[in-house]
DNA sequence: CTGTTAGCGCTTTCAT
DNA sequence: ATGAAAGCGCTAACAG
C-alpha cells in the first residue's frame, strides 16, 4: 500500500468515474454520496448540493449492476411478448412504458416469436437479471418456464387474456366473450350465414377462443359457420385478402365474414374492392382489435376494440402496486367494445 | 461466527440456488462450477457432467448481475429507438435480434418518443447497466447523450441514416439519395407536377432529407413541388388521407404526389378510392418504406423499399464483430430499391 | 445527519 | 485440471 512517489494514491482511474470519486471530490463518505444519488435517507441540503456538483463535475453514471447486486433488487421488469412486428404488442408495450413511467422501474423486452420453447429461453435469460416482476403474454408456457415464473417470488402478470387462471395477475379481455359478442351483434344486424377467415391458431390461441365464443352463440340459434378458411402462417393483410378470395370461391355463400383480426379483415376489404364488392352492402366484414387503419378505410371497418394500451398500463400498475405476490390471484378485465363501423 | 446449534451453518437459503449450492452438490469448488456453467476453461468431461447434473437438480439460474459486475462486462446491447408503434422500428428490432442471435448478447430496448431529451435519459439509464454496445436511431442526440456514448469506450451504431458522420458506425441508407432516386424515377415516367404530403419533420428528419433530395433533382430540371402539405403530428394513415384531400382541394393540380412514407401513402390511396380517383391513372401516388400493406392494396403501392431488417442485423453484426471501437469510423450502406408498383 | 463495516454472487488472477 | 484468495462497485445494517 506504499504510495508510489509518482502517483498520489489513486489506483489508476482506468474506467468511468466511481461513486468513490464523487465522494472524495465532495468530501463525504461513499454512502452519503450514494444516498444523495438515490435520493434516499436524510442528507443536509448543503451536502446534497456538494455531492450533486461533484456528480456533474466528474460525469458520474451509477453502476446499477453493482447497486442491484448490493441491494438484491434490480428495478427491472421483464416483458416477454410474442412479436413486435405486430402493432398490437407494440401498443401493449407503450402501455407498459406508460404504467412504469416515474416508478423507477425499467422494462427489459424479450420476444418469443410465438414459440413456447423460445419463450422459455427468454424467460430464463431474463430471470438471470433478477427482475422484480415479469409481464408475459398469455398462459401458454412450458413447464420449466412456468416453474421459473412461479418461483422467484416476483410479481408475474399474464396479459392479453383472462380466459385462464393466472399464476399471479391476469390482465386482458375475455376473447371467448368478445367472439360471442361479435356473433350476437351480427345476428342482431340480421346476418345468418357466417363465414370465418383466420390464421394459424397454434400461434394465436386467443383467435381460436374468439372463434369458439362466436360458434357457441351461433349454435344457440341452431346455426354454424357456413364456410371457414384459415391461413397457415401469421396474420397479414395479404393472407386476409387471399383467404377471403378462396373462401368466396369455395361456396357456402356467407352473408358476413368474421376475420381473426383487423389485419386479415383489411385484406378482406381489399379483396372486395378488387372484386367489385361493396363491403357492408354486398358482404359483411368484421375484424378484431380496432386498429387505426380500420378507421381510415374508405368505409370504416366494423370491429371489436381491444384496449391494448390499457392492458399494458394496467399490468404495469398492478405489478408495481405490491412488491410481493398476494395470496389470491387477481384478474383485471380491460374489456372490449363493439365498433359498428360500416363494413358489417 | 459461532454455529447456532439449530442451524448447520447455512445462512438460511432464503432465495434462489446459488453457484455455491451447485458446487457443493457436485463436490467441486465454485470456480469450477462457474467454468462449466460458462463453458470456459479446461474442465474434465466427468466433472462437467457432475456439475451440469447439479445445475439441473437445483434449478440453478446464474445471477448475471453478479457475473457482469465481477467480469466488468455485461453482454448487454442497449437499443434506443424513437418508437415501437411504428412497424419500421419493430422490423429493425427483429433484425437486431437476428444479428445478435447466438452471440450471447442480449438487447435492452428503450424508446425515445422522437424526443432528444427523452433519448438522453434513456441512454443514461442504459449506460448504468454497463452495456457492451449501443444501437441508437439517427444522429440527433443532445450534447450530454453524445458525450455518454462517446465515452465509455463501447461500440455505438447509429442507424437508419448515413447522411451524417457517425461516432463509430453508421448503418442505413442515404435518405437524400432515396428522395433523389424517387424524383428521377417519377420524372422518367413523365410526371412533371409534383405534390408532397408529409408529416412532422421535427420528429422525422429523415423524411425531410428525402424531400430535399427530391427537390434538388426537380430543381435541376427547373421544376419544384407545385403543392406541399405537412401534418402536424406523426405519420398515420388517417393523416395521409386527410392531407391528400387538403392538398388536392388547395390547387396546384399535381399529377403525382410523393408521400413521406407508406403509412401516409396508404391514406392517400384510401382518399382516392373514396373520391373516385384511380391511383396511377388519375393521380400518381408514391410512398417510402415498402411495407407489407402496400403490396396487398388493390393496386400495389409504388414505393422505395428500405431494408429495415437488414439495417438492424447489420448494425448488430458490426458491433459484435469487434469489441473495441476502431480508429476510423465505418459506414454501412444497406441501400434501397425502387418498387415501381401500380400507383405511379 | 453522517460514517463504518460487511457483504451481494460471481469471476479474476494467481497457484497447485 | 482444479482451487484459494481477492475483489467488481455499490448498499444494508448498524453505529455515532
Amino acid at each position: 500500500m506504499a504510495s508510489d512517489p509518482d502517483d498520489p494514491g489513486r489506483p489508476a482511474p482506468r474506467g468511468a468515474p466511481l461513486l468513490a470519486d464523487v465522494a472524495r471530490l465532495a468530501g463525504v463518505s461513499e454512502i452519503t454520496a450514494s444516498r444523495v444519488v438515490r435520493g434516499t435517507g436524510r442528507v443536509s441540503a448543503a451536502t446534497r448540493a456538494r455531492v450533486m456538483a461533484a456528480v456533474e463535475a466528474v460525469g458520474y453514471v451509477p453502476n446499477r449492476l453493482a447497486g442491484a447486486l448490493a441491494s438484491s433488487g434490480s428495478m427491472l421488469v421483464g416483458v416477454v411478448l410474442p412479436s413486435l412486428a405486430n402493432i398490437v404488442f407494440a401498443e401493449v408495450l407503450r402501455g407498459i412504458h406508460a404504467g412504469l413511467a416515474g416508478s423507477g422501474f425499467q422494462p427489459v423486452v424479450g420476444v418469443s416469436d410465438y414459440d413456447p420453447a423460445a419463450e422459455e429461453s427468454v424467460v430464463r435469460a431474463m430471470m438471470a437479471w433478477q427482475p422484480r416482476a415479469m409481464i408475459v403474454a398469455g398462459f401458454e408456457h412450458t413447464a420449466p418456464a412456468r416453474d421459473l415464473l412461479a418461483a422467484g417470488g416476483l410479481r408475474v402478470a399474464e396479459i392479453m387474456d383472462i380466459d385462464t387462471a393466472p399464476l399471479d395477475v391476469a390482465v386482458g379481455l375475455s376473447h371467448d366473450r368478445a367472439g360471442a359478442a361479435t356473433a350476437q351483434h351480427l345476428l342482431a344486424k340480421g346476418y345468418r350465414r357466417f363465414g370465418y377467415v383466420g390464421h394459424d391458431w397454434a400461434r394465436d390461441v386467443r383467435a381460436r377462443h374468439r372463434f369458439e365464443g362466436a360458434r357457441r352463440v351461433l349454435a344457440a340459434q341452431g346455426l354454424d359457420f357456413v364456410a371457414v378458411r384459415r391461413a397457415e402462417g401469421p396474420s397479414t393483410v395479404q393472407a386476409g385478402r387471399a383467404m377471403l378470395a378462396a373462401l368466396l370461391a369455395g361456396g357456402g355463400e356467407p352473408d358476413v365474414v368474421m376475420f381473426s383480426n383487423d389485419d386479415m379483415a383489411v385484406g378482406g376489404v381489399f379483396h372486395c374492392m378488387a372484386a367489385g364488392l361493396e363491403p357492408g352492402r354486398d358482404l359483411g366484414l368484421f375484424g378484431f382489435n380496432g386498429l387505426e387503419i380500420g378507421d381510415a378505410l374508405p368505409r370504416r371497418l366494423s370491429t371489436v376494440r381491444s384496449n391494448r394500451f390499457l392492458i399494458g398500463r394496467s399490468a404495469a400498475e398492478a405489478i408495481i402496486a405490491a412488491p410481493r405476490r398476494p395470496a389470491a390471484v387477481q384478474v383485471i378485465d380491460t374489456g372490449f367494445t363493439i365498433e359498428p363501423g360500416e363494413t358489417a
